[in-house]
DNA sequence: TCTGGGGTCCTAGGACCC
DNA sequence: TCTGGGGTCCTAGGACCC
């Protein structure tokens, strides 16, 4: 059996551990800059704010019902996953991280256990330790334990917030409760199609051929039939390092210089350049994209990316900072108000391998650099040091108008009680 | 005025090889 | 009339996830 743990409302979750006067109340994360919603709690929803939509339309909603609003704060977000993560690791030895705030536990030889009663232990442990409400859902396959999952959350009363699909009977009553469109692994684009062949339900997606399902939705539609029916077919997946990383911002305002999108994309080079260390990789292949704001009718538009093969593979920020501004040069075109850009990077190999080429070489004496400059960063705080070409006087700003208080991970923030 | 960020996998088609 | 057969690698684009 597979076991989803999720957590509802993650993000609105993490802000109300914090706050319980905002128990029973309507809140509601943007994302960066502000710009949209990302999570709501139970209240928010209910009072119909839709997920994604943007924040300066819902300022009338927002002040009508009281709602709390708060910007986006990784960091707190970050660690109260991993303090759920840590717990959930104890009850299973096999795990695997599905995302910031989901984990599937594979349940191999728990055939004695009586399974709602391990549920149940599970979500007491995570509710006590850290305050953030979760729902379980157990059955045969993943795509099954995650359609449990859904029928845990939806009906936390009758369930428990724990619900198990272990018989044929449940499995069918479940799949024909499941609209197609809720499906994990159908999107809107399959959906759509699926309509107009007349499957509604889960349970129709079931019925329907194997090489209809082969011809539109490819090896991976046929493999969550597959799941859906109960054949186990998706297994855990090993966590392993990224085969991309990205960096990308909308910016606060427009910007028209070169000077100024230039800094941005240094920025971002470094902290791609980090995050690669961090899994002591190196790229051979780097992109950088600037584009235009789409939403605005009355400017002109333009977007365009460009891919850089390296000469070498690299994890430095000088040297990453370097291709990056060369790509940036072969698409930066004078007239354009630019809103949004990033630098991707991709093609890793280990940092071990010390490949070069014949006419260049990378710079050796960047390594014990770099790892100076992320010891440094690491003890004194994000950023300290950086390159003289990124920004030096916090020009740069998100808007965070919201933003709560880092309480798990900043000693200035932890909370005081007055007695 | 204002509209997020970061990932994965699969397929078709082109370029190339012998 | 008729124009081989069997591969690999790479990339762009499309679908999906949170």
């Amino acid at each position: 059996m597979f076991a989803l743990i999720d957590c509802n409302n993650f993000y609105a979750s993490c802000e109300r551990v914090f706050r319980p006067d905002l128990n029973g109340k309507p809140i509601v994360v943007l994302s960066n800059n502000d710009g949209c919603v990302i999570a709501r709690s139970n209240e928010a929803k209910a009072i119909g704010i839709p997920m994604g939509a943007p924040a300066f339309e819902l300022e009338q909603k927002f002040k009508q019902y009281n709602v709390q609003v708060f910007s986006a704060n990784f960091p707190l977000y970050g660690d109260m996953s991993n303090r759920v993560m840590n717990i959930l690791a104890d009850y299973s030895p096999e795990m695997e991280v599905y995302s910031i705030d989901e984990a599937f536990l594979k349940l191999t030889g728990f055939d004695f256990f009586n399974l709602q009663e391990y549920g149940k232990a599970i979500h007491n442990k995570v509710t006590k330790w850290t305050g953030i409400p979760i729902s379980i859902g157990i059955a045969p396959t993943k795509a099954l334990a995650k359609l449990a999952n859904r029928i845990a959350k939806k009906f936390p009363q009758k369930t428990n917030s724990v619900y198990i699909i272990d018989n044929e009977e449940k499995k069918i009553k479940a799949l024909k409760w499941l609209k197609v469109e809720d499906v994990w692994g159908i999107g809107r684009q399959h959906s759509k199609r699926l309509q107009a062949q007349q499957v509604f339900t889960a349970y129709d997606f079931i019925q329907l051929s194997d090489s209809w399902i082969k011809r539109n939705m490819s090896v991976v539609g046929l493999r969550l039939k597959q799941d859906l029916q109960g054949i186990p077919t998706l297994d855990l997946e090993e966590i392993q390092n990224k085969k991309s990383i990205a960096t990308t911002r909308t910016f606060e305002t427009n910007y028209t210089k070169f000077e100024q999108l230039k800094e941005r994309i240094v920025t971002f080079a470094s902290s791609c350049a980090e995050k690669l260390r961090a899994q002591k990789s190196c790229c051979n292949s780097l992109m950088v994209f600037i584009r235009t704001n789409g939403h605005r009718q009355d400017l002109s538009q333009y977007s365009k990316n460009i891919v850089i093969k390296l000469p070498y593979p690299t994890n430095s920020n000088i040297e990453l900072a370097k291709f990056a501004i060369q790509a940036l040069k072969q698409i930066f075109k004078e007239g354009y108000h630019y809103k949004k850009a990033g630098v991707i990077v991709q093609d890793f190999t280990s940092e071990e391998i010390l490949q070069t080429t014949l006419f260049e070489k990378r710079n050796e004496q960047h390594i014990p650099l770099m790892k100076a400059l992320d010891k440094i960063n690491q003890h004194f705080g994000q950023q300290k040091i950086r390159l003289a070409s990124q920004d030096q006087k916090r020009i740069w700003k998100m808007k965070q108008e919201k933003l709560s208080l880092q309480y798990t991970t900043k000693l200035s923030d932890i909370i005081i009680i007055n007695v």
